[in-house]
DNA sequence: TAGGTCAGTTCTTATTTCGAACCAAGTCGG
DNA sequence: CCGACTTGGTTCGAAATAAGAACTGACCTA
């Protein structure tokens, strides 16, 4: 898969790893714990081969880890990597915006702040005035300072 | 933990809307100010039948509105609506991931809270606690129906 | 009238994805 | 030891999807 020199667009980039129909549902079962081929494969109903790819695609990128998990009958299992769990972010994001926009009711599955037991929210804080905002507040700027890219 | 299949899982609903190649990529386009279907397409380079498709999908989905802005010769121009919108933190998380793992330098962009113009950051907040925490924290809960807040 | 733009549609071709079958290593029951 | 079964794949041909190039058609400008 030729990665191009990804004009300068990291949403680019992550699609790159994980645009295609496959690999984000992948990653939503391997944050509710799923972690084996055929679990995969079940859960899914993905075809082989195309599962096979993925979570080869998915450990080189460094997302998932493969882990043996037994010896005799060697088996592994798909972990999710720091990398991978930092992409907590997206997917909760697309759940919201399901649940939200969506969903003909209630949401299927909802998310908690564990410590409590309440429910999630997810917000843009600014650095500075540390004041939460809407999307209607954001601006973009190219580049970091001094960054050089092109 | 039982494996049974997850209908009515928010992320494939949402992938149902925007899980193909360029989906997401129009909508960033998108966000980022682009309206027009050539404007679309030469910023992308997509083939135009998919392009084509793409956005009438997304207007049947009423994430994207179709305005004639111009009467003489007919023309219109593709524009996000409150829908559309919403997707900003799906589409932030993405980028936000890309910059920090993939990327290898700096950040191309950066999101700014247009007030102060300080870069922007994105966090789980509880409701109940207000408190800001990791992914670590969250936890799930099965379909609690619970009542949207006034 | 000629040439150009914008927003498509209609073809043919190339790439992905699918499903079904096959494979291999190990395990279990008899 | 034999055969059935499990996990985790690979290898096929067939089907769905996307790509590319050319064509349409409404308008606009000179």
């Amino acid at each position: 898969m030729a990665t191009e020199p990804v004009k300068g667009c990291s949403i680019q980039a992550s699609l790159d790893v994980l645009g295609d129909r496959w690999t984000i549902l992948i990653l939503r079962d391997a944050f509710r714990g799923v972690r084996r081929f055929d679990e995969f494969r079940r859960d899914l109903d993905i075809a082989r081969p195309v599962l096979t790819e993925r979570l080869k695609r998915l450990v080189e990128h460094d997302v998932l880890a493969r882990h043996l998990y037994c010896d005799r009958p060697p088996r592994h299992e798909y972990r999710l990597t720091t990398k991978g769990i930092a992409l907590s972010p997206t997917l909760v994001a697309l759940m919201r915006w399901g649940d939200e926009w969506l969903s003909d009711g209630a949401a299927p599955t909802v998310l908690v702040h564990e410590a409590c037991d309440h429910p999630l929210d997810q917000q843009f804080v600014c650095w500075e005035c540390n004041e939460t905002f809407t999307p209607h507040d954001i601006a973009s700027r190219p580049g970091t300072p001094a960054a050089p890219r092109s």
